[in-house]
RNA sequence: GGGCGAAUGGCGGAACUGGUAGACGCGUUGGACUCAAAAUCCAAUAGUAGCAAUACUGUGAGAGUUCGAUUCUCUCUUUGCCCA
């Protein structure tokens, strides 16, 4: 028998996909749809076993909701701006354009070999002018709402690089690239003003019950609301100050007030700009960076004020006004009021200084002479030495008098404040989507005509400039608006802006007026099941649905504001390391091995150190690539093997074993499939006789369970079962329950295996449509069931029995088996416990 | 430090609302085929005792609820992720 010929099935059926347009989608009025997608590449050069991984999930689910006759949109694109282009252009004396065009047509290629599901009809690529027009729209657009703003703030500054990093690239305070020591630096940056949605945004989070809770809470956090209180200081001194403003979640602990601490950025530094003290100082707080982390990290550190400010509860309280460095200017007011009994950053803060240190609250088993001693006692407990808030529960009931105290003795007011901050999208670069704004020769914001956009890169430009290469660009910057000179803004977007709304452009990539069509993302969004990495669990998914509410804002009940109605994390794919004796990494491809234990080098024998198995990073060379894996075991098997291991939702260990396993299963399934054709062709009947349509029924109802339920590896075992049991029975199989029942199985792997069942379909349907089969009743239950017989609630035996038996019937039953009957001997039952067709337990003394 | 998960054979992992723990795969062992090997096929495979039927133990540790706990509750240990 012929040996299934993965190469040439695999080419003709991608081939007649391609050209009978297959996978095309369009709006169809009145038809269920399903908006399936998976977060899409960054054309890095080469697809990795990431992709492959996420991929194969999102068409396994694609495939299966087009066979339930779901209208189904499943699309893909490119998030071809950023970083890599510009780097390897610089580093290669390339054009990022030529790189990244060239990377997506590998890749594009690579990812048809898979056999997705895609309509390449919709393809988009956010670094094309007729993509990122429809952005520089969406800019004006929103800075028409007053939802764009421009302002100073302080950056990551690399000052080898002349270039801003984000706080992720920023490791120990040195930058990710250049390791020189970061600074803090004023630049002026444009902002999406997403702070104003706070709000909606974590009220949203409620009704995304198709999300991971674990992703939710995290945006949650991040979006960071707290109950609290502004309150009034007054101050003492020789400043002309009166009173100082403070944001505090811990009202209640006001009587244990021993400092102020003002951000070096706090509106009040002016008056002390010509202190040399003070310019050290600052200076010194410069090099802290600007991560929470970072300030949380660094050993706490004042600059001593003459001023004193008074506790608004007992004004004859008068404490020192400090700068810090641990108070940052965009939290709150840039001015906390320190309680260092209570706060252990405080507390730090306060022994370095010698400040007083009064406690106010004690723990529930301590008594009212409790005192703070070595560290802060954050937990909750009593009020204590605190006037009219003694014996209070705190936090809670204390924090709740306070505020109302302040708020009556006009003091203070009761405040809401969010941890997440506008969103900084001005990046120092040139590979991103141009800004749509000029100065005038007077430096005020000019915007650019819809009529002029897209504003376009320049191209093939020298990247090897300090800073950003567009700034250098004179003749392109030079533009005219209403017929005065302006110069364009040289800062293009950050890249996450181009992913915050592709999943529109998806529903109408054609559009050249606007970026989606309003009837068309009526229908197709939201977005039904979006899939991909964990990483983007914050900001990715935030900025998404911020997306979404800035398009909705002042155009009430225009879509429904969340754009991913079900979200499904996948895990990653992980590989062994290897290092050699100098400590370097050797990738997989260059060691072999006898036993699985010992690994050596093939070119010179030498042994190699095998590492923790991690995720698959160039940097560590644990790489499997998976185009050189289709050339060996076909996209088929790949896709088996990649959704066999583990559940989709965890990490899998890349296994060649497993690799080999899922390709043999490959063609062991195709020599039983001619096989079985060969057996329903030859109408041979034998006298024994096992139920299909039982099996094939259980199977429709699990698998289709386990695929609703993302449990991937669960359906390759069933998968596997199924193998096993017609292998085993084949020649016990009626045929004419054989004929019925085997294309429902063919259907069942069609999502996983799509180009095996499409030639496997071929022998024994012509042409028919195919769709998915639901589960007939009549053929789940059996007349017989499996009764397990407990005694004392540990099992004993197992008895095949009539279904629904009488209970005395089925008491006599039980003891009569033989191995009750053995055990209850000498021994009285005085209870029993039946769970109908399923268990006896018998209670025996 | 805070939040959220997780812990099941040699390994990856199954187990619906508490009801047969270990599905399925890998690995290992034995056998068939072969001059031999590979491939393929068959069988065994949680542990302990036993030739065996079988018995007992067993889902990180300890307690609790229950006729019955991998599943629920509490305490602890280890570990992962996110935030700090």
């Amino acid at each position: 028998m012929d040996r299934y010929n993965f190469k040439s099935t695999e080419e003709k059926w991608q081939k007649f996909w391609d050209t009978n347009k297959t996978f095309k989608s369009s709006y169809e009025k009145g038809k269920k749809k399903f908006y399936c997608l998976e977060m899409f590449p960054y054309p890095s050069g080469k697809i990795h076993m990431g992709h492959v991984r996420n991929y194969t999930i999102g068409d396994v689910l694609a495939r299966f909701k087009k066979l339930q006759d779901y209208n189904v949109l499943h699309p893909m694109g490119w998030d071809s701006f950023g970083m890599p282009a510009e780097n390897a252009a610089k580093e290669n004396n390339l054009d990022p354009k030529e790189w990244t065009e060239k990377n997506i047509s590998i890749m594009k290629k690579q990812l048809k070999r898979l056999g997705l599901s895609i309509d390449w009809d919709r393809e988009i690529s956010t670094c094309s002018p007729s993509y990122y027009k429809h952005q520089q729209l969406f800019f004006l657009e929103l800075y028409e709402k007053g939802l764009v703003y421009r302002k100073e703030n302080y950056v990551n500054w690399d000052p080898k690089e002349q270039t801003v990093l984000a706080n992720e690239q920023v490791i120990d305070g040195k930058g990710w690239r250049s390791g020189a020591q970061v600074e803090r630096k004023k630049l002026n940056q444009w902002f999406f003003n997403i702070s104003k949605f706070s709000e909606q945004l974590l009220d949203g989070l409620d009704g995304l019950s198709e999300w991971p809770n674990k992703v939710k809470t995290m945006q949650k956090n991040w979006i960071g609301k707290s109950f609290g209180c502004e309150i009034d200081f007054k101050i003492k001194g020789d400043l002309p100050v009166e009173s100082i403003k403070c944001f505090t979640t811990r009202p209640d602990t006001l009587f244990g007030f021993s400092f102020l601490a003002l951000s070096v950025d706090h509106p009040l530094s002016k008056h002390f700009e010509n202190d040399l003290e003070f310019q050290k100082f600052k200076n010194e707080c410069s090099k802290t960076g600007t991560t929470e982390e970072s300030i949380a990290q660094a050993e706490k550190i004042g600059f001593k004020t003459n001023l004193k400010a008074l506790n608004p509860l007992d004004p004859k309280m008068e404490v020192p006004v400090y700068f810090a460095n641990f108070v940052l200017m965009d939290y709150g007011f840039g001015a906390v009021f320190g309680c260092p009994a209570h706060d252990q950053r405080d507390f730090e803060f306060a022994k370095k200084y010698k400040l007083n240190i009064k406690t106010v609250v004690r723990p529930r088993d301590k008594g009212n002479d409790f005192q703070v001693k070595h560290e802060a006692f954050i937990e909750e407990g009593f009020m204590i030495n605190s006037s009219f808030l003694d014996g209070l529960k705190t936090p809670g009931e204390a924090i709740e008098k306070s505020i109302n105290y302040l708020t009556e003795k006009k003091l203070g007011n009761k405040k809401i404040n969010f941890r997440l901050k506008d969103w900084g999208i001005s990046r120092q670069r040139y590979w991103g989507c141009p800004i749509p704004i000029a100065y005038d020769k007077d430096g005020n914001v000019v915007k650019v005509p819809k009529s002029m956009l897209p504003i376009k890169l320049p191209e093939k430009i020298n990247l090897n400039t300090k800073g950003n290469p567009l700034d250098h660009q004179k003749e392109w910057r030079n533009i005219k608006i209403d017929g005065k000179k302006c110069t364009l803004e040289t800062d293009t977007l950050d890249t996450f802006v181009d992913s915050s709304w592709y999943f529109l452009r998806f529903c109408s990539p054609e559009n050249t007026t606007y970026g989606f069509k309003e009837d068309d993302i009526k229908y197709w969004m939201p977005v039904d099941q979006y899939i991909g990495g964990v990483e983007h669990a914050i900001l990715h998914l935030l900025y998404s649905r911020f997306f979404m509410q800035a398009l909705n804002y002042e155009k009430k009940n225009f879509i429904s504001t969340e754009p991913f109605k079900g979200l499904f994390t996948q895990g990653m794919v992980c590989h062994e390391t290897y290092k050699d004796e100098n400590n370097k990494w050797v990738s997989p491809d260059e060691v072999f091995s006898e036993n699985g234990k010992d690994f050596f080098k093939i070119k010179d024998k030498k042994k190699v150190i095998v590492g923790t198995s991690e995720s698959m990073s160039k940097s560590k060379k644990n790489i499997i690539d998976p185009e050189k894996i289709i050339d060996q075991y076909g996209a088929d098997a790949v896709r088996f093997f990649i959704l066999s291991d583990s559940p989709p939702e965890k990490d899998v260990q890349w296994s060649d074993q497993g690799m080999i396993a899922a390709y043999k299963f490959v063609q062991k399934f195709w020599i039983l499939h001619k096989k079985i054709v060969e057996r329903i062709k030859n109408k041979e009947r034998k006298s024994k006789y096992v139920d299909l349509a039982i099996y094939t029924n259980k199977l429709i109802e699990k698998y289709t369970f386990s695929l609703e339920k993302f449990n991937m590896n669960v359906l390759i075992a069933y998968l596997h079962e199924t193998y096993n049991f017609l292998n085993k029975e084949i020649n016990n199989l009626d045929i004419k329950d054989l004929e019925e029942n085997y294309s429902k199985i063919l259907v069942l792997m069609f999502p996983v295996l799509p180009h095996l069942v499409s030639e496997c379909l071929k022998d024994i349907k012509n042409n028919d449509k195919i769709t998915w089969p639901s589960a007939r009743k009549e053929f789940l239950e059996d007349k017989h069931v499996n009764i397990v017989i407990q005694i004392n609630g540990k099992k004993k035996s197992l008895i095949r029995i009539e279904k629904n038996l009488d209970e005395k019937i089925l008491l006599e039953n039980v003891k009569k088996d033989k191995k009750i009957s053995n055990f209850l001997e000498n021994r009285s039952v005085f209870k029993h416990i039946i769970v109908k067709n399923k268990l006896v337990n018998l209670i025996v003394k």
